[in-house]
DNA sequence: GCCAACGTTGGC
DNA sequence: GCCAACGTTGGC
């Protein structure tokens, strides 16, 4: 099993919205970065956690926690003439974009922040915090996520 | 709202 | 296949 952390920006789409969704899950679609789009092709399995972290706002930090349910398939919104994740060159065939589905694990009791992350030294290593990190779904390894459930009092 | 960092596009 | 121009992300 893998560990991840997907980035959404609270007033598009925040933790509350998947908390309401029915049966706490969604399809996480509209990613249009090759990088994030081959992590969940290749990589995402039914199973693995996956941190929830709150981008552009104050503070951004790691809110909660969600699961894979659902392995990567086409992203129907590539297709939609209507949708702003519309994509020209996606087509039946090749619908160059995929997604996952995801369910609520749990809502963190509070949030982790960015600066408490940064202030931590065993996180150093992670990906979201290196310089110039935009990858909305990056790599979390076994140490930094139990790090991380200790930080928040998760355990 | 600024802007650094990064990804993508398209002319050549 | 290079790279300048442009668009986006996201912390600050």
């Amino acid at each position: 099993m893998a560990y991840w952390l997907i980035k959404s920006e609270p007033d598009a789409y925040g933790i509350d919205h998947l908390e309401n969704e029915q049966n706490q899950i969604t399809h996480w679609d509209g990613i249009r970065n090759y990088q994030a789009r081959n992590i969940m092709r290749d990589e995402m399995k039914v199973g693995d956690k996956i941190f929830f972290y709150h981008s552009n706002c104050k503070p951004p930090g790691i809110v909660g926690m969600v699961e894979v349910v659902k392995e990567a398939y086409p992203d129907h919104t590539a297709l939609d003439p209507k949708s702003k994740y519309f994509d020209p060159k996606a087509s039946e065939d090749n619908p160059r974009w995929c997604m996952v589905d995801v369910k609520l694990i749990k809502k963190f009791k509070r949030k982790l922040s960015l600066d408490d992350m940064r202030n931590e030294p065993s996180l150093a290593g992670m990906q979201l915090l290196r310089r110039g990190n935009r990858l909305s779904i990056t790599p979390v390894t076994e140490d930094q996520w139990n790090t991380i459930l200790e930080m928040l009092g998760e355990v």
